[in-house]
DNA sequence: AAATTTTGTTAGAGTTATCTAACTTTATAT
DNA sequence: ATATAAAGTTAGATAACTCTAACAAAATTT
């Protein structure tokens, strides 16, 4: 049986494929926080479940086998997430640290019966895609508020990146997924954005904000 | 943190100590499918967490803390169990495997969540108690229906053992918890009782089915 | 092109959890 | 009460996952 472990480096791989096709020991290593020495050791157990390519000093390479195994372990954590907020509660800046565990539960019918309990939610609650059971992912295309003009009226339908922190922001803002925004006027000193949405009539927010939330034009 | 496997050995020597107050290190080796070296080491650890009391060649005794820390596993296993069968639609046969993993989450607002969505139970889906979170156990008194008399009027609180087969096989009588049952008639022989209930006029149970329903008189 | 930096590998070691084999202690039976 | 059986311990080994130190290869800079 696959351990916790495995996962963890699969799934670390298959994000830094996603950015960058080839993917190096060093950056495996910064990514999951453990030496050189130990990434260079599991390449080898991933290598037998035949996930990845690897010769010695070249870039590591996800197999296809590698990226559907990793976008099943994905599913889980993102169905739990949706699960947790939908079902039980729970807050989008809460869920990420309970589904890092989840996510290693070998029991497919406890997430079939979230999925469907759930009515096959195609989104978590940060809006990124759910896979479905091939490990097939469908990316909604989507532009950073950031790459838009002002005057232009754009919905949120994902975040780039979801840590607590930000997570909070966005709560103190009343901003969450879906919320539409009108762009007002873009500083070009900062490139911080002006935007008024719902009961917000005028709020600005910095450019590494405005990188991080994903829109669509509406 | 502790890990799961330690965990495991604390919540067997708890089931063991619950039947015997004193337990072996055999009983555990046998209890956990490990080896008595095994089980030997790992009493170390044990003892480092202040969980048990044991001196070389003598029995172990599980410490209030031990039996405290025990029981917050066993809550989050009924816990999960009774959320599992209430709030997402399994059936009672179904829920342990699923449960020996999620026991071991460390997420006190995951099991703290699924406890106030189900209105505080007391019991998990097998009518065992669900320790509080100081691991106080309430045990409902109750005997087993091999104890009881012809013409006794009794209800199912409770199951002995609760093995997935053992579970199908009274799914497959349509017996649950809180089936009324009337005895009438218990066969000399074999110990074998003929009862009544609901939709079933007559049907006959095994003694050793009888000494695994843990009935009290209505 | 040589020097330096970055990246990757090897070697050796530690921890946790497991095993078998051999031995000792305690309990049981004749 | 001695022999046998059961229970417990010690020693030594293995596998998974981690580390640091030292070295080698590749990439980058000057």
């Amino acid at each position: 049986m696959v351990s916790s472990t495995v996962e963890n480096y699969l799934k670390a791989l298959y994000k830094l494929a996603n950015e960058n096709a080839e993917v190096n020991i060093s950056e495996l290593s910064s990514e999951l926080e453990v030496s050189k020495p130990t990434v260079n050791a599991m390449v080898k157990t991933l290598q037998q479940h035949g996930w990845v390519i690897y010769t010695k000093y070249k870039p590591l390479k996800l197999t296809e086998e590698g990226r559907k195994a990793a976008a099943l372990i994905l599913r889980k954590h993102r169905l739990t997430e949706m699960f947790l907020v939908e079902k039980m509660g729970f807050g989008w800046e809460e869920v990420h640290e309970i589904a890092e565990q989840v996510e290693h539960i070998k029991a497919p019918a406890l997430f079939d019966r979230m999925d469907e309990l759930m009515d096959y939610p195609k989104v978590d609650p940060h809006g990124s895609p759910i896979p479905d059971k091939d490990g097939n992912i469908i990316q909604k295309d989507s532009k950073k508020l950031s790459e838009h003009e002002v005057g232009e009226k754009v919905m949120l339908i994902a975040l780039n990146h979801s840590s607590k922190e930000f997570l909070e922001f966005l709560d103190s803002r009343d901003i969450s997924l879906n919320t539409v925004f009108e762009i007002k006027s873009v500083e070009n000193f900062d490139d911080s954005m002006v935007v008024s949405y719902e009961k917000h009539p005028s709020e600005t927010l910095s450019q590494k904000v405005c990188e991080r939330l994903l829109v669509e034009k509406v």
